[in-house]
DNA sequence: ATTCATACTATACGCAGGTTTAGGTTAGGG
DNA sequence: CCCTAACCTAAACCTGCGTATAGTATGAAT
């Protein structure tokens, strides 16, 4: 929950977080400017003094790059549910973050979701599990992919075929979706890893 | 596996992790150089230049704090086989490290081990999943230890029995393990977690 | 014997980058 | 209607920091 933020304080502490996450050390003040296309740092600099005087952003006065986001809000966000009618994954939507070595799952940009119901079980993929996915709106065929269809956010098995994609489950008590062209299917990422916490 | 780098180089890239999980972002070549009292920041440069080149970090040019630890080096300690009869498990045998949120799993003292064989499939932990144990000497019945038993590592589930101990798989074809108090049953650790790279 | 890698000191160059000063525009609240 | 906050440009200041040059010392390897 980003509370009192605004839509340019968000979008810099996501870029600072998703720099963080690919890079592996924090953005330069100059690094945010050239994101948004400010021909200023100065206007980077006011965004950053904004954030951590709410709170979001410590940052040690002078050093470069010596930037803290606090709040443990790092790397990998947890996204329980996914808002319908979004255009894009917000960021603001996650309610947890997962602390993980971002290199060790590859690299890109990632979140997590956490599983509901038994349809992949056949993949060993049990309720409660953190699945970790790189966000990617394409996936190659036998990939477990998370897409969002009609509202809804489900894991499943992506298969093209000649007349649209199916999204099997891994669970022979649940059917096939058949998704025509048509239909409004996105990609949100596809699987590179699970954690579980038992 | 920091083998390959001699002690000076093994001590920076420590303090640099170090650094880094403590401060959130990496150190600079002078920071590195007043932590071990360099008078120069050269000495420290040197270092981080041969680690650079060994493979361990990586570095963008002319850029303060760009720092990336290559090979997953902390928190966790992967453990791939145990030598036999040391009396206790030395994190120096570990190959590898998996870089977690230490809080993630709770508290204490932690490693890790990959899963051989499909013994335990019925728990949906299969074969190169990562498993994360607390090190404890002791174990709740019903909980998944790791036990040392007769220069082999386990992963079973522990059930204290009238005349001494059950080890059962989650496997129906694997047969269950009976363990006489007189046997040389260690446990090492109980299971708080898995983790997979699929 | 003499090359090489390791491990440092001392000094300095130059630019990347945090920060400041000095503005401008727009929207919202009292 | 003023006042503040948000949001930006333009130009400059100055120091932190990566890096280079020039050495010294040691020990292992060829």
């Amino acid at each position: 929950m980003t509370r009192g933020l605004t839509d340019r304080q968000a979008q810099v502490l996501e870029f600072i977080n998703n720099f963080l996450s690919r890079q592996g050390y924090p953005p330069t003040v100059r690094e945010v400017a050239a994101q948004f296309g400010f021909r200023s740092p100065r206007a980077a600099h006011d965004h950053m003094k904004a954030l951590q005087k709410k709170g979001f952003l410590r940052a040690a006065p002078g050093l470069p790059r010596a930037l803290n986001v606090v709040g443990h809000a790092k790397h990998i966000p947890l996204l329980g549910r996914i808002a319908a009618g979004q255009p894009m994954l917000a960021v603001e939507e996650a309610d947890e973050y997962l602390d993980l070595d971002p290199t060790f799952f590859g690299h890109g940009s990632f979140f997590a979701l956490s599983v509901r119901g038994d349809s992949m079980v056949g993949d060993h993929i049990q309720e409660g599990d953190l699945v970790i996915l790189r966000s990617q709106a394409d996936a190659f065929s036998g990939e477990v992919v998370a897409v969002l269809l009609e509202d809804e956010v489900t894991l499943k098995h992506f298969h093209p075929v000649a007349d649209g994609v199916e999204l099997r489950a891994a669970n022979p008590l649940v059917k096939t979706i058949k998704v025509r062209p048509e239909d409004s299917l996105r990609i949100l990422g596809v699987m590179v890893g699970l954690v579980r916490k038992v």
